[in-house]
DNA sequence: CTGAAAGCGCTTACAG
DNA sequence: CTGAAAGCGCTTACAG
């Protein structure tokens, strides 16, 4: 592969000529710059990022560890992440944790290794001593979605609550008491706070959410579908269960099929997280919408902000409740044309 | 951050010692190894990643090169991808093309200016001049799930032709006549081939493609919603439509419920790539599964053969047809206990 | 077993 | 406008 000093060699200029043109230095003679440029052209010279980052200390590269990219959430938030890096001139490398502290940090390591200029996560737990140096050496960094208390890093999140507090007003009008959560880990603030904010609005209704009703899932797919179980098996089943993600809300599904149940019949269902499937599930799925595609890009730019010297503030956007069928309440008989812009929307599924 | 110079000081010793150890290289003095290690762990030391790529010529990383990133089919590669990486002790950096050629050239052109040791692409269209200068500079290279046909670079895929022929039978036998398909991108393998081995199935049974019922769409869901609508303003619609990937599908099932119609009584639906959702659509659907885990695993292992100096072969795998609802068989009474091992593998959901 | 030195491919003050 | 030179943080023959 063509090397700075090839193409130096092939125009008769320095590297260092060959250096300016190619980083726009204004310096340089329009003769010296075409055979420059012939020379590139004619050799295929690609400059080699590795000897660039290492002279400059920048690697124009962001790091992103999310929680799980099998979860559709994830991965649209890391489509929107790296659509947003790449409009700004980053490029972004992808650590996938699959819910697992250790494999967060080894991502998180290896991203540092390679002296990426920032790096955006969703902790998978409370924070390990990697993160927390991390943080303490001073890498830029910004929290998407979940976040580690305590903490000096902006965070870009979606705040669920009034999204919560409209379920539980939609289950208590479908005449539902007997309410329980699929829990995400509690080691997690998505994992904690989306059942505070449940617990906390069923408690305007005068609803407890007792221990027996409040199952503790990992976000992944098999856990909801091992609480539900539990749930089926109970004396008193809960008439009502929501998933804390969509994953756990697809085990759920399973389990709940697998006893030859129907939703919502027999129990219902909503789920944190919405995604494109959930209209087309039988019955559509009840869900709290993210802004996905914001955070991802509110996140970059807060990150960016960083890097480049900049006091980036924390972003917190609003969710909103999608009210479906899995519930219980009948579908409006004929699509809507327009959707109502209240907080509780109806979906036109 | 603490270089290897600092390391040197702190531990009495020279760099080139400092290197030995890190590098587990047996000359070291069991007395100079423990300093080393002792200060490497009071300083906090990590090497540098991007000097010792440099100094290398390795990065211990591959790039992955996919269409699609939101194609739950893709995510499933990646992730197989990136587990089969790191177990052999490579890192991946996932290129997202979105189906755009131009996209993909850009992602081509990172990975390559960053030094990857190796390439894995799934090709979204016919091999652009760069990725073709690219093989004949020599760069490791694997295509995974599409090709592009003419480069001698092994490709690792799965042969959707059995299962395909098997699904024909099943349209056939539950009376269908009228078939239609909606077609990838044709300057792709999967989308040319997958409307092949479709029509030549049909023609065993002496139906015919006709052009009204090829749709050509791009594998995104938003083009299997518009060509779902175009069969559906059809004269004569056909009675029985296969996308040829799962985001199509969605997006069909998308029009066909804007319709007020139903899945399978007013169309029969079929899908290329299984989904976990498929269980749980309404109906489920029918679709055509690739081992997924399989070829990403094998195409990781064949892309670290070539770059270690072996000789890779491609690899191909069988997909087979999940049987379930969508086409309009009647689900079994009950899940039965074991799913049948035959190529027709009837679904338990 | 150990260190001095060269060199990977760049960028960038510095001097002219 | 241009080039020689230093240096980013490593690794690795080479000599001892």
């Amino acid at each position: 592969m063509a090397s700075i000093k090839d193409v130096a060699a092939a125009a008769g200029v320095s590297v260092a000529t060959v250096s300016r043109v190619l980083n726009a230095h204004p310096s340089v003679s329009a003769d010296a710059r075409a055979r420059v440029l012939a020379a590139v052209e004619t050799l295929g010279y690609r400059p080699n990022a590795v000897a660039r980052s290492l002279r400059t200390d920048q690697t124009h590269t962001l790091g992103l560890v999310i929680s799980d990219v099998m979860n559709p959430y994830f991965t649209e938030l890391a489509r929107s992440v790296e659509e947003e890096a790449r409009a700004l001139g980053y490029s972004v490398i992808i650590g996938n944790a699959d819910e697992r502290p250790d494999l967060q940090d080894h991502h998180v390591r290896n991203l540092l290794d390679r002296r990426i200029d920032g790096l955006l996560v969703s902790p998978t737990d409370g924070g390990s001593p990697l993160m927390l140096d991390a943080v303490r050496a001073g890498t830029p960094m910004v929290f998407v979605d979940r976040w580690i208390p305590g903490v000096d890093v902006p965070v870009v999140r979606a705040d669920g609550q009034a999204a919560v507090r409209d379920l539980v007003a939609h289950l208590h009008g479908l005449g539902h008491r007997r309410v329980a959560i699929i829990a995400g880990p509690a080691a997690t603030t998505t994992g904690s706070e989306r059942v505070e904010a449940f617990r906390a609005a069923l408690a305007d209704y005068g609803i407890p959410l007792p221990d027996a009703y409040t199952g503790q899932g990992d976000f992944q797919a098999e856990s909801g579908r091992r609480v539900m179980e539990g749930f089926l098996d109970l004396p008193e089943p809960p008439e009502a269960v929501f998933a804390a993600d969509n994953l756990m809300a697809l085990g759920a599904l399973d389990a709940i099929r697998a006893r030859g149940l129907r939703v919502p019949r027999d129990i219902a269902l909503a789920a944190f997280d919405d995604i494109p499937w959930f209209v087309h599930t039988d019955p559509p799925v009840t869900a709290i919408a993210q802004p996905t595609g914001e955070l991802g890009r509110a996140a970059v730019r807060a990150l960016v902000d960083r890097i480049e010297g900049r006091t980036p503030k924390s972003v917190t956007l609003p969710a909103r409740l999608v009210v479906r069928r899995s519930c219980g309440e009948p579908a409006p008989p004929f699509p809507s044309p327009t959707q109502s812009p209240s907080p509780v929307q109806r979906s036109t599924s």
